[in-house]
DNA sequence: ACAGCTATTGCAACTAGTTGCAAAAAAGAC
DNA sequence: GTCTTTTTTGCAACTAGTTGCAATAGCTGT
């Protein structure tokens, strides 16, 4: 029983005139099932926990695809592997390089940064989405503290 | 002849309370010798050309750790390799997707931006050097043009 | 149904970058 | 100076991700 959501993205796929093929299907599946960020891996992994003749390859092109046509985000939050994330509204994310947390951050927060850019520079900026690393309010508190952990 | 700059560099890597090898120091000759960003690939050819003994291991994690000082920014560019940069100013780029142009965008740029997270999300960004994804002016006017070129 | 075309997949080989571990080099204690 | 400890290096094996290419699957027109 494929999600509405499901649906949708099937109709986006038809729309830029590439095919749902049974692979693609699964891919997404396995994104949709996936709360928050996932691995190629993990992925890879589900696709052949159902059907275990899908290539890795096809895996990493279908990602790479579906990133292409904006429903798909690659993150770099800094670990080994890049991570996947099935998109509904544009956002970013903020991630704390010390213990990890990650905030989702609106994209509309980027507005007035992205009208500057435009105004300044000429350069229309595509902020797709975008890791930021830094510290949160956690960290900030417990690195102030005297006598605090190290980092 | 070690130019200024690279003495600085010694300088700084002194007070963190870490050696300048031999093999550091020929990173940072290559690095200081090559203007804008350079591949890993291209530092270990320009150390081995001087000294072929150099592991690219070592080359890595040199990388690695001037980039946890600050002195060097590792950009990802969208290309196959990861890009280095030894830094003076801290800064970042804008880097149109289409024709590869790279613009410099001083830091103070994203102030505003900076500001607003730290009052609204309680997070302290770091914006290390960061690289921004876009379209340039001349591509967005041969873009913009009547039976344009495929992008 | 069949021929011809394009889109897509799977495989194997490859590339960039990382990691574990033992050896070497430097620094410190006495 | 020599013993000990810490830092750094080199090697080899590994991982994530990519690429070239031949084979397959799915249209399209007839």
């Amino acid at each position: 029983m494929p999600s509405e959501r499901l649906l949708q993205y099937n109709a986006r796929l038809a729309a830029s005139g590439v095919r749902l093929t049974p692979q693609r299907f699964m891919v997404l599946e396995v994104l949709a099932a996936s709360p928050g960020h996932t691995t190629a891996d993990k992925v890879l992994g589900g696709v052949q926990a159902r059907y275990p003749y899908v290539n890795k390859t096809t895996v990493y092109r279908t990602l790479e695809l579906l990133t292409a046509l904006g429903m798909v985000a690659m993150i770099d939050a800094g670990g080994a592997q890049t991570e996947y994330e099935l998109l509904d509204a544009p956002h970013h994310h903020l991630i704390c390089k010390r213990c990890g947390l990650q905030i989702e951050l609106p994209d509309a927060t980027l507005n007035p940064l992205r009208q500057l850019i435009e105004r300044e520079h000429n350069f229309q900026p595509s902020f797709d989405h975008f890791a930021l690393f830094g510290v949160c309010q956690a960290c900030q508190e417990q690195l102030a503290a005297p006598g605090g952990p190290p980092p």
